[in-house]
DNA sequence: CACGGTACTGACCGATCGGCCAGGTATCTG
DNA sequence: CAGATACCTGGCCGATCGGTCAGTACCGTG
């Protein structure tokens, strides 16, 4: 792994951990044994560097996105198991987005999750009218996404294999959406 | 409302929306129309602005977690009910707690949350065996409560009402979780 | 050997932070 | 009137922050 790419695994972890405000460059040197000035000659600023870690995961996410838009009609099925999988496989950035998304939004790479986020939730608001339906999708959704990033604060997840993880975080996706998608039709 | 209490309000929702570290005491001073030196002679240091913020909270759940300890055996119907209520009770301080908890774990009162919601999952991983049972009250709690803090955020909620926020949840966390308790019994 | 680029560093900068302190003012009480 | 108390303030402090810059060591290449 370069130099380059070792920084910004050692930044994901602290910046999900501790916190983007709470981590200082000054730390992430520390952690990758070199200076402050070190880092900042690997990324402009601290905000590019946010940018770097968060970027690949919300190019993932706008194209699922984008191929859920142009697909046409909804299908939840597809889109559940698809999203499960950008989750888990963005296990780190999703505590970063979900955690800390509000709190940055002024920093435009966390903006754009936001933004992203939000286009998420208006695709299905767009087939669900009722308040019932709208807290169903945001439940499920956001439940997943936070009981990721909090499961290891919380202790909620131990050393539970991530396939087992999955298949159940598509059960309980199914139970949720697919009694919504059942009345929509 | 006491300028003491005015001021709690103010900062609330600032630490909400904007986030506890992004806060500085300046900001809410300017808010309130007084000096930043007059801020720290209601409130002996922004550590423990932030305790008089969220202990009424944490004392209401607290005080939940006891009652469904004494009782011995889970009901969850009834946890489920004032759990919802608790939430709606505290709306502003749901996402200081949820979003900000990981990041202000070295802050005593967020060090408080984070136990008292380790209480309530272990409380629920007792009853509880499998990964998919573990999940399934993962996503259901974590859901709930993550939905009420990005509801603003993502432009989920709108104008609903209140009531009709309250038998949604309901109805929703009786469909993720009462299967699950009829399976234990 | 000389050279140019890459990686890295210590010293420094301005800004902002939370917090402290001496002192001012207004109101109430004896 | 004198004193006590509550409320508020400007000015200051040390610490830390992100970021800049001139300079250094090392490198493969001509």
């Amino acid at each position: 792994m370069s130099r380059h790419d070792e920084l910004r695994a050692i930044a994901l972890a602290e910046f999900a951990t501790a916190g983007f405000a709470a981590t200082s460059l000054q730390r992430i040197a520390d952690l990758a044994g070199m200076s402050k000035a070190s880092v900042l000659y690997h990324f402009e600023s601290k905000d590019r560097l946010l940018a770097e870690i968060v970027n690949p995961a919300l190019d993932d996410l706008d194209t699922l996105i984008v191929s859920i838009d142009q697909a046409g009609a909804l299908r939840h099925g597809d889109f559940v198991e698809r999203f499960v999988d950008l989750l888990l496989t963005h296990r780190q950035v999703v505590p970063l987005v979900i955690n800390q998304g509000a709190t940055l939004d002024d920093v435009p790479v966390m903006h754009r999750a936001t933004l992203l986020m939000r286009r998420i939730s208006e695709l299905f608001r767009l087939a669900s009218g009722s308040t019932l339906e709208k807290l169903r999708f945001g439940v499920a959704f956001g439940g997943v996404a936070y009981t990721l990033a909090a499961a290891e604060r919380l202790g909620l997840n131990g050393e539970i294999p991530i396939d087992e993880v999955r298949s159940a975080l598509l059960e309980i996706l199914h139970d949720l959406l697919v009694p919504a998608e059942s009345r929509i039709a």
